[in-house]
DNA sequence: CTCCAGTTCAAACGACCGTTTGAACTATGC
DNA sequence: GCATAGTTCAAACGGTCGTTTGAACTGGAG
């Protein structure tokens, strides 16, 4: 098996969503992220052009696949006639939880990272995550409302974010000093635990 | 009516909680809260000893009345015998956006506070949000677990976990930008829909 | 070999960070 | 009046921040 040499441009994208996961943007400055990726301070201005672009290109990079998949799941649930509400909710969390997974360790890195980023203290930073994945999140918005015609729009709406948040929790890891807390020991637990939750939640909690 | 005049200490702390909310504790300088205080930057660490200190306070401020409320109303539903779910989430959800119903913009300002530093990128400040209302939580915990017997411990945790992490975004109004998500431009409605998702999900969303 | 685009490098830029200093001000008790 | 404890102040501390510079290195094309 070839070993592809890393490219200064990929240590400086897997050691940013490292650090940004642990550390959040403000907290994690370019000089420890290019020590820990034994490049150059300028490395990252020569390849991304600012710490933000960095940023940036890290959450494109993370977030592809899980688009990717969620696009995919969402496209065969709709081609199959109307789904149902936790075929939706499945289709939407399990992406952002197999991350951990099938990439292991790596996965559980890209997991955390995005978890954090998509609820940053800095309001720039949450639309920068939410313009990376707003195309794909307004169709479920539009195919959960479809599947729960009882409730309102704004129901809806409501338990969409509540979703998004709550994935975004469990990725982040900030969730897990609670003991027994159903961690990311078992991802695969994890994620039937939330689906389960979500499911009652859409079907038995949403204000008409 | 005597207008009684802010101390130093007093404006340093209201203004450290918007600020905080608003940018993250990294994100948020001492010399802006200083600057926006009318105070010296010397005065920080004077009247609280460090920047970390001064944190610190403010969770503590603005924590106390939110946890003796809980604490009032926990006492109550044990005093009448064993409460239901909604009663235990309405008595822990409550509070904690009561403060946006009652004290208006100053409260929307202590609840964002209150919401971000809960679920800071800095394990280190979310400890130290964690410690200010560890003792009531684990009362609630209990309680919680006791009102769901068919349910295992490990499962009400899980619940619990989402509780607080679904209330502290609600909080920290970072979910709001979606359209129509049930903002806190009526934060008595938005307690309601949070009771019921949250009811909803305990009592069918909890594996056994 | 020469050339050249691509990449890396040490070094420095000005700005801002949290913290500290020591003097100046304020108000109360004697 | 004077002393005193509490508070505020301008100024500076050393350090780190993101960014920029211009030279040095790299490897293939002509």
């Amino acid at each position: 098996m070839e070993t592809p040499v890393e490219t200064t441009r990929e240590r400086l994208l897997n050691v940013a969503e490292q650090r940004f996961g642990e550390g959040g943007y403000e907290g994690t400055s370019l000089r420890a992220i290019t020590v820990a990726a034994a490049a150059n301070i300028a490395a990252v201005n020569y390849h991304f052009g600012s710490k933000e672009a960095l940023l940036r290109a890290a959450v494109a990079r993370a977030m592809a696949p899980v688009n990717a998949e969620r696009r995919r799941r969402l496209d065969q649930l709709e081609a199959g006639g109307s789904p149902e509400p936790e075929a939706l909710i499945r289709a939407f969390v399990e992406p952002g939880l197999e991350l951990v997974l099938r990439r292991g360790e790596r996965g559980a890195v890209v997991a955390r990272f995005i978890g954090r980023i998509a609820f940053d203290p800095s309001r720039r930073i949450r639309e920068l995550y939410a313009a990376e994945s707003e195309p794909i999140e307004s169709r479920y918005l539009a195919a959960l409302q479809q599947a729960l015609p009882q409730a309102s729009p704004d129901a809806v709406a409501f338990g969409y974010v509540n979703m998004l948040g709550l994935l975004a929790l469990h990725q982040s890891q900030a969730l897990s000093p609670t003991p027994g807390a159903a961690g990311p020991e078992d991802p695969g637990k994890l994620a039937e635990n939330l689906v389960t939750f979500l499911v009652a939640a859409f079907d038995h909690g949403l204000r008409s």
